[in-house]
RNA sequence: GCUGGGUUCGUAUAACGGUUAGUACUCAAGAUUCUCAAUCUUGCAAUAGGAGUUCGAUUCUCCUACCCAGUACCA
C-alpha cells in the first residue's frame, strides 16, 4: 500500500505539471532478488491505472532497449551496472570520495568495540584517519590493493562538521551537521554494482528527473544526496518525503502482519512470497481499482475542500504537494470499506450484474442478464463488496432449504400462518396483500415476517414486495407450503 | 544512545494569529418501514504538557513528554 501511494503520488505530480512517470527499478542489492517482484509491480501499477510514461517497453516489461518512447533505457539499475563506476571513480578523482579496504569483520569488530565503550562507531572524519583505506595508506599499496582484491568499496568524504540546509517540498527548511553523517559506501567492487545512494543520484540526473517523492525512511539520507548532487556539480532535483503509513492500531509502521491480524489486505494485489506465503490483496477482496485509488490518495493529504470522492483524472487536478501533511497517517480498515461501498454505488446496473454472473454461476443457478441487471439494482444500497450481493439476495435465485430457528420460534405461529396463508391465497399480488392485510386489520408485522420466513429462512431480509416481484406469486406460495410441511410438522 | 522528523475528537483531516475548533469514517439514539439494511436527523468525542511572544494563540518561539524514521558493502 505505501508503495502504490508512494507511486500514486508520484504519478500524480507528473501528470498534474505535464511531465512524465519513470518506472525504474531499483535492484542494486543482489543478495535481495525476489523471483516475481518486477511483474508484480508492473501488475498492481496497471490494475490501479497507473501508467508509467516511461520504462516499459511495447509488451509492459521493463524496457531493455532504448528507443522513442524509452530514451533513457535500460531502466533496470542491474543493467546499467556499466555506468556507475566511472561516476564512482570521479567522485574520488575529485576528493569527494576515497576507496575503502575495511573487511566486514574489521568493521564488525570497530562496532563491537565502540559498542562496549557504550557509544556507536561511526565511518566518517572521526575514524577515516585510523583506518584502511586510500587516504590513509600509501599511493601504491592502493594501487597493489585495487588491483589484487575484490572486496573494496567506494566511500563518500563526509565533510567535517558543516551544516546542510536542505529544502523539502512537504518539510520546508531541514538543516544537519555533516559531523553526525557517516561516509556511506557508494559502489562495491565485489558486484560492481552502486548502493542506492549513487545509482539513485547519477539515474535521476540522467534520466532527468526534476522531482523525487518518496517515502520519509528516505528523509535522513537527503543531506548526502544534496552533497552528492553538489559534488558532481549537477542541478538537484525538488525533493518531498511522504509521511509513512501506520498501523490501524499501537504504534509502528505498516506491515503485512497487521492486515493479516486484522483481516485487511496490505497488498495491492494478492502476493505470493518465495517462500509460498500468500498475502491476501485489495483487488481479490473484491475492492474497485477507483476506490483503492482514491483511499490511498486521502491518505496523508486532502484537497482542502469537502470533497472525498475523486476519479484519478480528479486527482491529478487537483492533487498538490502542500496539502500532504507531515505525520504519519494510520490506516483505517472501516474508510477503505466505506470507499469501495461509494463506488460500488457508482457503478451502472450493467456492470454490476457482469461482476455478479459469474457468482451466480459458482452458486449453480443461471439467471437472465435482465433479472440480475434489476435484482442488482434493488440491492446495490446495502453492499460493500460485489461479493456482498449474494449473501443479500440469494433468496431470490434459490428457495430457502433451511429456516432460522430463533425467527421460526418467534413468526411461526399457527395465527400468523393462517393469515398468512389466507392474504397469499386471496390476492394476486403483493401491493393487494398488503391492501387486504390492512383491511383485515391484521397486524403486518407479524403477517409479513411469517411470510418472509417461508421465502427467505428467516425473518430478515428485502420487503416482501421486492421479493414477490423478483420470484412471482407461484414460486412464493410454493415456499409458502413447503414451510407449512416443514415448520408445522 | 545519537541525528532527523512528527504530535487537533478512537481514525483520516479542516481551521495558513481572532470560529460556538468544521467535515468524513466508526459508535450511540431517534425518525422511517412488514424485518434487516439503506436513507434522514441528532448526539458522543480533540488542539500532548509547560513557559514565552502577542490585545489575542491549534497556528509563531523554546523546553519537556511521547511517537516514528535513520543510524548496513538494504532499499
Amino acid at each position: 500500500m505505501g508503495g502504490v501511494r508512494t507511486a500514486l503520488y508520484n504519478y500524480l505530480i507528473a501528470k498534474k505539471n505535464g511531465g512524465d512517470f519513470i518506472l525504474r527499478i531499483e535492484d542494486t542489492d543482489s543478495h535481495r532478488f525476489v523471483p516475481g517482484a518486477e511483474e508484480y509491480i508492473i501488475d498492481s501499477l496497471r490494475w490501479c491505472g497507473i501508467v508509467p510514461d516511461e520504462g516499459l517497453d511495447a509488451d509492459g516489461r521493463v524496457a531493455e532497449v532504448a528507443d522513442e518512447k524509452n530514451p533513457h533505457a535500460p531502466y533496470r539499475q542491474s543493467q546499467r551496472r556499466g555506468i556507475y563506476r566511472k561516476y564512482a571513480e570521479q567522485l574520488v578523482s575529485g576528493g569527494y570520495a576515497y576507496y575503502a579496504f575495511d573487511t566486514a569483520e574489521e568493521l564488525e569488530k570497530e562496532r563491537a568495540a565502540a559498542e562496549g565503550a557504550g557509544q556507536t562507531f561511526i565511518y566518517n572524519a572521526s575514524t577515516r584517519g585510523r583506518l584502511r583505506n586510500s587516504l590513509t595508506l600509501p599511493a601504491d599499496e592502493v594501487a597493489r590493493l585495487l588491483e589484487e582484491r575484490t572486496d573494496w568499496t567506494v566511500r563518500f568524504k563526509m565533510p567535517l562538521d558543516e551544516v546542510v540546509e536542505m529544502d523539502d517540498e512537504i518539510r520546508g527548511h531541514i538543516e544537519v551537521n555533516t559531523s553526525t553523517l557517516d561516509d556511506k559506501v557508494l559502489w562495491k567492487r565485489a558486484d560492481e554494482l552502486p548502493t542506492y545512494h549513487l545509482a539513485n543520484i547519477v539515474d535521476d540526473h540522467l534520466m532527468e528527473v526534476s522531482d523525487v517523492i518518496r517515502g520519509e525512511e528516505w528523509l535522513p539520507s537527503l543531506p548526502l544526496h544534496y552533497l552528492l548532487y553538489r559534488a558532481f556539480g549537477w542541478e538537484r532535483p525538488k525533493f518531498a518525503h511522504l509521511p509513512l503509513l501506520l498501523k490501524p492500531v499501537g504504534n509502528g509502521k505498516l506491515s503485512k502482519r497487521d492486515g493479516d491480524k486484522m483481516g485487511f489486505p496490505v497488498f495491492p494485489l494478492q502476493w505470493t512470497a518465495p517462500d509460498g506465503a500468500v498475502s491476501r490483496g485489495y483487488r481479490e477482496d473484491g475492492y474497485f481499482p477507483d476506490a483503492f485509488v482514491n483511499l490511498l490518495a486521502m491518505l496523508g493529504w486532502n484537497p482542502g475542500t469537502e470533497q472525498e470522492i475523486f476519479s484519478l483524472e480528479e486527482l491529478v487536478q487537483a492533487f498538490s504537494l502542500e496539502k500532504v501533511g507531515k505525520s504519519g497517517a494510520k490506516f483505517n480498515p472501516d474508510k477503505a470499506k466505506w470507499f469501495n461501498k461509494e463506488y460500488l454505488r457508482m457503478r451502472s446496473d450493467e456492470e454490476l450484474a457482469a461482476l455478479f454472473l459469474p457468482v451466480l454461476e459458482a452458486h449453480g443457478v443461471s439467471a437472465s442478464e435482465a433479472y440480475v441487471r434489476e435484482v442488482v439494482a434493488l440491492i446495490k444500497e446495502r453492499a460493500t463488496f460485489v461479493a456482498d450481493f449474494w449473501d443479500i439476495a440469494w433468496y431470490l435465485f434459490v428457495a430457502p432449504s433451511e429456516y432460522v430457528e430463533k425467527d421460526a420460534a418467534k413468526f411461526w405461529k399457527a395465527e400468523n400462518v393462517a393469515m398468512a396463508r389466507e392474504a397469499l391465497e386471496a390476492t394476486a399480488s403483493a401491493h393487494e396483500m398488503e391492501e387486504y392485510i390492512r383491511a383485515k386489520e391484521w397486524p403486518m408485522g407479524k403477517v409479513m415476517n411469517c411470510i418472509r420466513l417461508a421465502l427467505t429462512g428467516s425473518s430478515n431480509g428485502l420487503g416482501i414486495a421486492d421479493i414477490m416481484r423478483f420470484i412471482g406469486r407461484e414460486e412464493a406460495l410454493t415456499r409458502f407450503r413447503r414451510a407449512e410441511e416443514r415448520l408445522l410438522s
